[in-house]
RNA sequence: GCCCCCAUCGUCUAGAGGACCAGGACUCAGGCCUUUCAAGCCUGCAACAGGGGUUCGAAUCCCCUUGGGGGUACCA
């Protein structure tokens, strides 16, 4: 659905700085700034990190690196400021211990002095009893006396939302409509804590509204305590943002929700955080492309599409309420497309960095390698991931002694023997020593020459040549390989694997 | 246990009562092409969870069942 008359929004994005990012939470942000950027309004990063055990202080790097590299950029956050600064829930700590007050001051919350261990076995005892769990509202129903001796006693508390005792909450998310809770399935739930930090329900609430957010996108794990954030903001007297629980992200086996950690099903390893998927080799254009595609649909029809088509079609009201399990196979189709579509110099400056890595090579070298111009053309159309590229150029950076010929099987090819291929290896040894020009088409030209001449197929006679060369069964195309390496290194690697077999050969017919 | 959400091919999805014996994409299978491997092109396999309603007519609306997911913390 269009809806082209959308005033500009204030979404924002607000994880907890708990370790890495994972996909799902940039799918998060990816939807916040596609919504925040079809309507011109604003992208937001606030930082909720008031959970002092959990932080993490090099989550926040990675978050922001995250974000960044998949191309979303905020337009207020912790780190450029804006009207509504600070965006760090920590530097915000007096604003949410007055709205506390405000909310008791209003009778909308109480003080709470119960001791963990009272609250734990509390629990223990409903949960042995068989029912349901909660806190029992003990210090709601305390007088100001009561209340005011323990004070004076220096007991430390928290404060609780007062949920309305009966009645019905109904609040509203724009994918699911309207949904209703009746007020005594809910908890009393924590405001402030003991160590004068709020939770999530008191602190998202009020910064929000501080922050004049429009809509709040967040994972469907929040659905459940939804009701509680209405009453809060009901007891405030504010107005409800536009809630948009997104679907969660299901593990690959589609098994309960995706966790940080690398996923094993059937053999096959599956990544799950941002970083990874980076170090993997993943192009954000592709990254962004397919998860724009997990819960929401660009159109039926079509399956690639850029950045400004996304950002001008999206519209919330057409997310998937259904969870899904993300469609790795589909990331690495989309991803092999867009590195063809990459021209082979920005291919290249891509590839560099995987290169160096693996080969253990110097960037500044690779990337003033000639090797790499003649073979990243040819190599383009086989890459699904940048990570693979080292597999189909490693070969070139050996010396011709480095090449080993374990198997030979790989100088033999299919219905041929030994001696077939010894004739195969010297008749294309001896070609590359007369052809002129040392250019594939040049080359291969006089090769399908010669095959026609031996009466041989031409894969029987460029197949032991691709083992002699690459050490490899399968490898990039021959002849442009042989540029890469230069006439010298093809012959002596030609001549090494002619000795390999003829010392085979010998040692069968002793 | 209790509360809430969800339910179309293996997977991601289109479908907002008749245009659907359900469309696209990935995967998979087969074929073409071919210098290995890819890429490309073509063809094929494959789904409305079940049962009741409502209606002239239901994948689409309602109810129940089943299945899946989320929540149930001084975590977010």
């Amino acid at each position: 659905m269009k809806k082209d008359g959308d005033s500009p929004a204030r979404v924002r994005f607000a994880p907890s700085p708990t370790g890495h990012l994972h996909l799902g939470g940039l799918r998060t942000a990816l939807f916040d700034w596609l919504w925040a950027r079809k309507t011109g309004g604003q992208f937001i990063l606030r930082i909720e990190d008031t959970d002092r055990r959990r932080f993490d202080p090099e989550s926040m790097d990675s978050l922001i690196r995250g974000l960044r590299w998949l191309g979303l950029d905020w337009d207020e956050g912790p780190d450029i400021g804006g009207p509504f600064a600070p965006y760090v829930q920590s530097q915000r700590q007096e604003i949410y211990q007055e709205k506390a007050q405000e909310l008791i001051d209003r009778g909308h919350a109480y003080r709470c002095f119960c001791t963990p261990e009272r609250l734990a076995s509390l629990r223990d005892e409903q949960r042995r009893a068989g029912r349901r769990t909660g806190y029992d509202r003990h210090c709601r129903t305390l007088s100001d006396a009561e209340r005011s001796q323990r004070e004076a006693e220096g007991i430390s508390s928290v404060i609780r939302f007062a949920v309305p005792l009966d009645g019905v909450t109904v609040y509203h998310d724009l994918v699911r409509g309207d949904i209703q809770v009746e007020n005594r399935h809910l908890q009393d739930e924590i405001l402030l804590k003991a160590d004068g930090l709020p939770t999530y329900h008191l602190a998202a609430m009020v910064d929000d509204n501080l922050m004049k957010i429009t809509h709040v996108l967040r994972g469907e794990e929040w659905l459940a305590t939804a009701p509680i954030h209405k009453l809060i903001v009901d007891a405030f007297g504010w107005e409800m943002p536009v809630l948009v629980h997104l679907p969660v992200i299901l593990d690959p086996s589609g098994k309960g929700k995706m966790s940080k950690r690398k996923k094993l099903v059937a053999g096959k390893e599956f990544l799950a955080l941002v970083h990874e998927f980076q170090d993997a080799g993943y192009l954000p254009d592709a990254m962004f492309n397919f998860l724009t595609n997990v819960g929401w649909n660009f159109d039926p029809e079509e399956e690639v599409f850029s950045r400004e088509e996304a950002i001008e079609r999206f519209c919330l009201d057409e997310i998937n309420p259904s969870a899904a399990a993300l469609p790795y196979e589909k990331l690495d189709w989309l991803n092999g497309l867009y590195i063809r579509g990459l021209t082979p110099a920005a291919l290249k400056v891509a590839l560099v960095p995987y290169l160096s890595r693996q080969l253990g090579l110097s960037e500044a070298e690779l990337q003033k390698d000639r090797k790499l111009d003649v073979l990243i053309p040819v190599i383009q159309e086989r890459l699904k991931r940048l990570d693979e590229g080292a597999d189909w150029v490693d070969w070139a950076y050996l010396t011709s002694d480095e090449i080993a010929y374990s198997d030979p099987k790989l100088l033999i090819g299919r219905k041929m023997d030994a001696a077939q291929s010894i004739a195969m290896l010297r008749a294309g040894a001896a070609l590359l020593e007369e052809v002129e020009l040392f250019d594939a088409d040049a080359i291969q030209e006089a090769f399908r020459e010669r095959a026609s001449e031996l009466g041989v197929k031409a894969g029987n006679l460029f197949g032991p040549i691709r083992g002699a060369i690459s050490g490899k069964k399968v490898s990039p195309p021959l002849f442009e390989s042989m540029v890469a390496l230069g006439r010298h290194e093809t012959l002596q690697r030609i001549g090494r694997a002619t000795a390999y077999l003829e010392g085979l050969t010998i040692e069968e017919s002793v």
